[in-house]
DNA sequence: GATTACTTGTTTGCGACAAGCAAGTCGTTG
DNA sequence: CAACGACTTGCTTGTCGCAAACAAGTAATC
């Protein structure tokens, strides 16, 4: 089983299927020393064996220290795309608000190495010259646009004041996520406040968006 | 003039003034890097450097680049509590948290350097292993206290709703003003934008902190 | 003469990259 | 269809440049 089969259209899968793997078990080692140790103090070298390889792999696979945390972080925030889409499909307005801070609550508390060492990465590529700044900066824009587009629909559907002003309410529903997500990273261990706080954050949107 | 006069009671000035000097160039040049280049591309020697001294300076005076950015922030944070203090003087419940707010907008307006260099610092601090995570953790923690205060002393002062939850809404500004701040790092260039995200979170205050 | 501000020399460790090796892949031919 | 050989790919090892950290030195200040 498994032979060199297939000539074209599909992938050749052995090859394929190692870097997959080696590739899975970088993503987890990141994690798990960015959380550990940080995003200074990670070095590609603890990387590659901690994964079990060799002490080069890593820097060779991703390129440089800033491809590999791009890599985690197009990795998690895919998981993330996925949950989210998942969630709300279907949904709009506040009701759609509401699915997304509530996934949002529940990732931090089922992954939440994945999404320390994410938001870690996040908060870090504020400053300039940061490989993977553009990346995070796309997922960010997408988030603002798709909560837009939310109330919007929300709008359009009825179910939410024409006199809103979806730009500067979904601006604000991001930073605000932002802001939760600060607070979590900064204090762990308060998960009660964390959640009330995103209790809090669905009761300002229904504040902010309110029916006709 | 500026002999080596006194002998007690007040400090020797001369060494003292090199120093505070010294210290005075190396932030400027620090927060210059800091905004241009970034942290990890900031190197201690370009700041010894930029400030006019050797390659060995900033490293010799704060020991280690951790602490360079400690006293970065440090010189910073003092620098907002002063203008804060000055313009909450006296005030209380929704009035202060309205003046804190326009100047920190104001802050970040006159200053934007020390501002974006200060908060590029916060941000990074997150991650574990960070050697200034406690000044900044310290500064955040105060600011949330202040913010509680203020509420509380509005209740006391029959001027809010005793039925509101200082503390949680104390969290939730400071969260606010973290994602605003996150905003304006990511997006410069949208200052309109920015000062419209202030005015939306003094309205949302006005509307979470109500009159009895 | 002693302390202090600052400079210079040296070590160590990481990121980056080039070169190498072995396993895997694929086209071709008998 | 099996077996050979050319090529590709996954991974490892060797090496260089550079920055942080620290020790030892010099000259100004006290």
């Amino acid at each position: 089983m498994g032979q060199p089969a297939l000539k074209s259209g599909v992938l050749p899968r052995r090859q394929a299927d190692r870097t997959a793997q080696s590739d899975a078990r970088m993503l987890e080692a990141a994690v798990r020393l960015i959380v550990e140790r940080g995003i200074e103090r990670t070095t590609l070298k603890e990387v590659g064996e901690l994964a079990g390889y060799s002490r080069g792999l890593a820097g060779y696979r991703f390129g440089s220290k800033g491809g590999l945390y791009s890599f985690v972080v197009k990795s998690i925030g895919e998981e993330w795309i996925r949950e989210l889409t998942r969630v709300t499909e279907g949904k709009v307005g506040v009701e759609a608000l509401t699915a997304a801070t509530d996934a949002h609550y529940r990732f931090c508390v089922e992954a939440p190495d994945h999404v320390r060492a994410f938001y870690i990465l996040w908060f870090e590529s504020i400053g300039p010259g940061s490989e993977y700044k553009d990346v995070i900066a796309g997922i960010h824009r997408r988030r603002q646009r798709d909560v837009m587009e939310w109330i919007r629909m929300g709008i359009d559907g009825g179910r939410i004041s024409p006199a809103v002003n979806a730009e500067k309410v979904a601006r604000q529903f991001c930073a605000a996520i932002i802001g939760i997500v600060y607070q979590w990273l900064v204090n762990p261990g308060e998960l009660p406040e964390i959640e009330s706080m995103y209790s809090e954050l669905k009761r300002t949107m229904q504040l902010l968006l309110p029916a006709p």
